[in-house]
DNA sequence: TTGTAAGCGTTATCAG
DNA sequence: CTGATAACGCTTACAA
């Protein structure tokens, strides 16, 4: 039989009210009283058991993060932004992917709630998408923050990145190369973040003189097959773009592919740019030159807000910008002038 | 308040261990009261408490996927093949990236298994080396199953692929095709899966009478980075492999990545075949020739095999193997003859 | 500063 | 088939 506290406060010659004082660190524990107990604790091998001390809190001392369709590196990311920041407060973490637009993984998530088994969750787009289950989880009392939201309309918590400072950045940095017909490949229209970049392209597009050519940009689902087809459109074109930038590193994969099927030189004849700045961004080639958004530290941070909803404390804010920077790697190059 | 087992008890005019019976699809409930309970349970909108429940059953109904350093796309799809199993038997999961050598890691995960946070493990490589960690759980009777193991010397229950005749399929594909000059780029030397499919791929050339060249052999880490090292050995050579074949996927990304900066065609000069078939191998161009291994089915099993053996059954066999299959694509193409 | 006793919401025992 | 009543192991008023 495993020790209890019971057993603990026997060898220690103490109630086991203290004992518990002494697991907790509260303070009203005498020094050398605190001594014999943990050394007691010691000596029995003693453990506290979680489940006990749930059910007697009435918490689960637990955070669901839900994702869905999210890139495997983006949320493999957000995992250990996560998990490092749930672990370091001694709360666990349950991984749940999910479509959120089905109502029965909806109602699972809510049962969730009810059941205890989590005290809130953290949201990765597009999961927050699904405003019916915040909104329902709201009313239950169950807090939550979004991580890079899709949507930022509603007044609810969140963490993003400088999405539309890290697409002026990378657009200036083009633009100093001496590209000034630079194609954009756009993501989800409702997608918050997508709409942000795009209006950094416009922004520094502007800050240049330059005017905003709807012809230039084509629209993708973030996925690879999306680069590539809107590449391939792009240098289609009769006078088609010296640079393709992409609303992610996925398509900038892609595009990377329609530019070599075109037959072209990368980056002699085009060059191609991404945002995050994902593993396969090295990984293909040439590398990549992209945005990096720190997914990890967006992940901790969100974390680390839940976490203080959760113990009735304000956060300092209720929502948060953490920056991005420009990586230049090789997939870039000054224009090719013929 | 949320209601409680006793306010459904109340409502339904019967005692909390009838109440409880139903819960759990215990028999000798007559029908009608069956009814009556469950729709008290209705009218309530009773959802059990699982803390309490865990602590009643001295279970924690979760498991505790362990990994450390596996690609991201492979935890991934374990990360999926456990938690949808541990779904349907109503079990939770609880991820747990860690270094197993690392003592205090080690350390932990000892700890969740004493404080009941979690009733046993699925082992992801190199997780598994921890013979140490291993020994200690089967000494507090915590079971365990590990997925592609490392090394399978003891008799720990686990769940792998058929590497070695995938690997022979692969290299009997490639001779089919013309190649007598296969190169070979074996993952880590103590890695059973590594060493198996390196026995697959001599299986290969022995029933094809043709010598084992060591000299076409190198050794990787199964990282991007060896792929293109042991690739551009290969390739320096006086008289250059046809095809290298790599051990993972990742390497021979990097591998492509070596021909190209050769200066040769991909494949027409040099083809290039990996193993796996992670995403990445659709993902470079030309897309990767590899062998399937169905990660999610093997995590499927493995979490089937433990919950088997938390439940006190036995599984019908503690080592089992899930078959591979030949993926042919873009990147492998017959020998070029000059 | 410490201890007593009553929960927390289930499951389990055992008698009816 | 059903129901008191006692666990399960910890926290927490409230006393001392």
């Amino acid at each position: 039989m495993r020790p209890t506290i019971r057993d603990v406060a026997q060898n220690a010659g103490v109630s086991i009210k203290t004992v518990s004082r002494v697991l907790n660190d509260e303070p009203y524990v005498r020094e050398d009283t605190r001594a014999k107990v943990l050394a007691a604790i010691n000596e029995l091998g003693f453990v506290a058991n979680l489940s006990a001390k749930r059910l007697a809190k009435g918490q689960a001392f637990t955070i669901g993060l839900l994702f869905h369709n999210a890139s495997w590196h983006y949320i493999l990311d957000a995992q250990r932004g996560v998990l490092d920041t749930t672990r370091a407060h001694g709360y666990s973490t349950l991984m749940h992917p999910c479509d959120v637009a089905r109502s029965l993984d909806a109602r699972e998530i809510l049962a969730q709630a009810s059941q205890r088994l989590v005290d809130g969750f953290v949201f990765t787009p597009p999961a927050d998408n699904a405003t019916q289950l915040l909104e329902n989880l709201e009313a239950m009392g169950v807090p939550f923050v979004r991580m890079t939201p899709w949507e930022r309309e509603r007044e609810w918590p969140y963490v993003a990145a400088t999405d539309r400072a890290g697409a002026r950045e990378m657009t200036e940095y083009l633009l100093q190369l001496g590209h000034t017909r630079i194609g954009y490949v756009r993501g989800p229209a409702d997608q918050k973040a997508g709409a942000d970049r795009h209006d950094g392209y416009r922004d520094a597009l502007a800050t240049a003189g330059l005017r905003y050519d709807p012809d230039l940009v084509r629209q993708g689902d973030d996925q690879f097959e999306a680069g590539r087809e809107a590449a391939c459109s792009l240098l289609g074109m009769r006078e088609p773009p010296t640079v393709i930038f992409c609303n992610n590193d996925e398509m900038a994969a892609g595009a990377c592919v329609a530019v070599r099927e075109a037959g072209l030189l990368l980056p002699e004849d085009v060059s191609v740019a991404g945002f995050d700045d994902i593993p396969l961004a090295r990984q293909v080639w040439p590398a990549l030159t992209t945005v990096c958004q720190p997914i990890y530290d967006l992940a901790a941070a969100a974390t680390q807000m839940l976490i203080e909803l959760l113990n009735g404390q304000t956060p300092p804010a209720l929502s948060i910008e953490i920056p991005t920077h420009l990586i230049v790697r090789a997939s870039t190059a000054p224009p090719h002038h013929n």
